[in-house]
DNA sequence: GCAAATATTCAAAGCGCTTTGGTAATGATT
DNA sequence: AATCATTACCAAAGCGCTTTGAATATTTGC
């Protein structure tokens, strides 16, 4: 079914099915009823190729995903965000097109979606301090928004970003405060911004303390599970450990709590963990009490904002670059509690 | 640059500079070349949406991501899947087009990704055992592979899937073989197939052995974190426990693991634990030696075999169904050991 | 009752590509 | 030298929609 056979079925011209399906005014009530009666009947849908040809609007954003080469890993809090941006692409019929691609071809691929032209703005996951996509992608003139910010060159762009500096300074502060004197850090890749970020937030709380953070507790590395255990195990090991440990994300910590629990340690009495919980749906921080202790911040609510933000941007057809910052709960579980003596 | 100022710029027609990139062999070899490096000079690509209008192939393929109305849970799974998905079809030149939408309204998405041709095809995610989607597609006549299977109705229709039910009767067998008799089972939710099929294996290796499996001791919800604690610590908690567990995935068992060392129990020694690993990118099984015993599977290579069989299908056009149906790796780690006296 | 204003409808062009059905030029065949 | 293939190219139609500009019908104002 198309809209010249529709038009034929209703003897009228495809102008006038097409501005009564479009709500356009200069159609009389009883022709768009009658219209939109025929298209249900004939379950009619505009061809979406056709349609975005003849307006130059793709009605999709694109979101590029980009798989680290050198340690294939997905990035798990993607699926929640991706749920969330997809909520309100759908409400606002709009598609959303997903480019799995090794980091290295990134450019590549935003180069191809502007001059294929098919999408109308693209989300920005996972921005690395320096990162070389906001250039591009303002060169290429295409609508975007950043889920996180960059801390180095141009700044002047539309963003959603959790306040992880602050974040991790109120948790070491909130360390500290329960007497905790040696933390360890176990965070994201540091050209990653938001690790960087968090590690300044670290960092801020230790020096208005009058302390010195160990270098060798502050740990940096992909987020697995793995990485968690391991260094977790390490620090233990040390002879002088760590009592408390700030961690970057659930899955590391799910990693930490394995390590401490082998170490024959109880969280929360022996040793004290505080993390970042994005509040993944799989993944719930306990059900009444939280397990951990968290700095928290929904990344399915992150996902809406940027997507409703683009669709704004794009709507405006307006440069002024919009920000979120979104800042975390501090909420209290059971993985904290004084310094051990 | 479109096609029409590009074939000016190069004094051709557009016929001519439209075959010369599409490797048409009616251009000599001198034009092509010509042609093929002013494209590559003025960095034109084709408008992806014009040619499909004109070829009638839309190039992309469909996801539905069902959102579960009552727990707005999304499949962590789908993560990695969908990064092996994305890597064929970049390799191929196809887009991803994902539609995150809450269950209720998946058939309507369907009705839409078809009467809009908008895609190629579609892959179906997570069947439930009578699937209403396997007959709308077909009436749809719309090309699709199933990650997963139906048990009834209609099952004659393409899919990649997972030899569920051999998977989890090894795995009880090998729990029999170590002395094991009291089972416990925390599986997905027992509409959706690979549920059904998992449970059906751990009944049918109870039957040859001639034991009975309690009723209390299989669980079958959401497969989060929380599910995973909440059922191990209840059946830990029966007067007589099981000694062993098979889970039904990785988050669950991290549940599980928390409940077993919240009851002071080893894993390994006093209680055994088999799970499914769909060797999560993000939640390595542990580095050398496996944490957990498991039946393992790559769903990043499922989501590779589901995509290269719907590409073979659409280039094919051909209507007689194919399948795939993978075996799991039965590999040994360190959280199985024999039945505690 | 007639011009002007307004409300409806339509034919045709255009979005950027592919593809059909040619033509012109070259080379091979008798 | 005339004929036939073959090679290399092109003009124009068509994919299914929107939108411009014009035409026709219906009201309104005086």
């Amino acid at each position: 079914m198309n809209l010249k056979k529709l038009s034929k079925i209703l003897g009228l011209s495809q102008t006038t099915v097409s501005r009564a399906l479009n709500n356009y005014p200069e159609v009389s009530e009883a022709t768009r009823e009658r219209v939109k009666a025929a298209a249900a009947q004939h379950n009619y849908r505009a061809n979406i190729r056709a349609k975005s040809l003849a307006t130059g609007r793709s009605m999709a954003i694109g979101h590029v995903i980009p798989i680290s080469t050198r340690h294939e890993i997905v990035n798990p809090i993607f699926a929640d965000f991706i749920a969330g941006a997809g909520e309100i692409y759908s409400r606002n019929h709009h598609d959303m097109l997903l480019s799995v691609v090794p980091d290295i071809d990134e450019e590549r691929t935003y180069r191809e979606l502007a001059a294929k032209a098919s999408v109308d703005g693209v989300i920005v996951h996972g921005p690395r301090q320096n990162d070389p996509r906001i250039a591009l992608l303002k060169s290429l003139g295409i609508p975007f928004v950043v889920h996180g910010r960059t801390s180095d060159g141009d700044t002047d762009y539309s963003w959603v970003d959790v306040n992880n500096r602050r974040s991790f300074e109120r948790a070491a502060n909130f360390l500290f405060d329960l007497g905790h004197i040696r933390l360890g850090l176990i965070n994201g890749l540091e050209f990653m911004d938001f690790a960087k970020r968090r590690k300044d937030g670290f960092l801020a709380a230790h020096k208005t303390r009058g302390l010195h953070a160990h270098p060798v507790f502050m740990a940096t590395g992909e987020m697995t599970e793995g990485f968690g255990y391991n260094k977790a195990q390490s620090m233990l090991g040390d002879p002088n450990p760590p009592t408390a440990f700030i961690v970057s994300s659930m899955i590391m910590a799910i990693g930490v709590r394995r390590a401490i629990s082998d170490a024959q340690l109880k969280m929360g009495r022996d040793i004290s963990v505080i993390i970042h919980d994005d509040a993944l749906s799989y993944l719930p921080n306990g059900a009444d009490i939280p397990i951990f202790t968290a700095t928290k911040s929904s990344v399915h609510e992150a996902g809406k904002l940027c997507a409703q933000m683009l669709l704004d941007i794009i709507d405006a057809g307006d440069q002024t670059p919009r920000h979120t910052l979104l800042e975390t709960d501090l909420t209290l579980g059971e993985s904290t509690g004084p310094a051990p003596k």
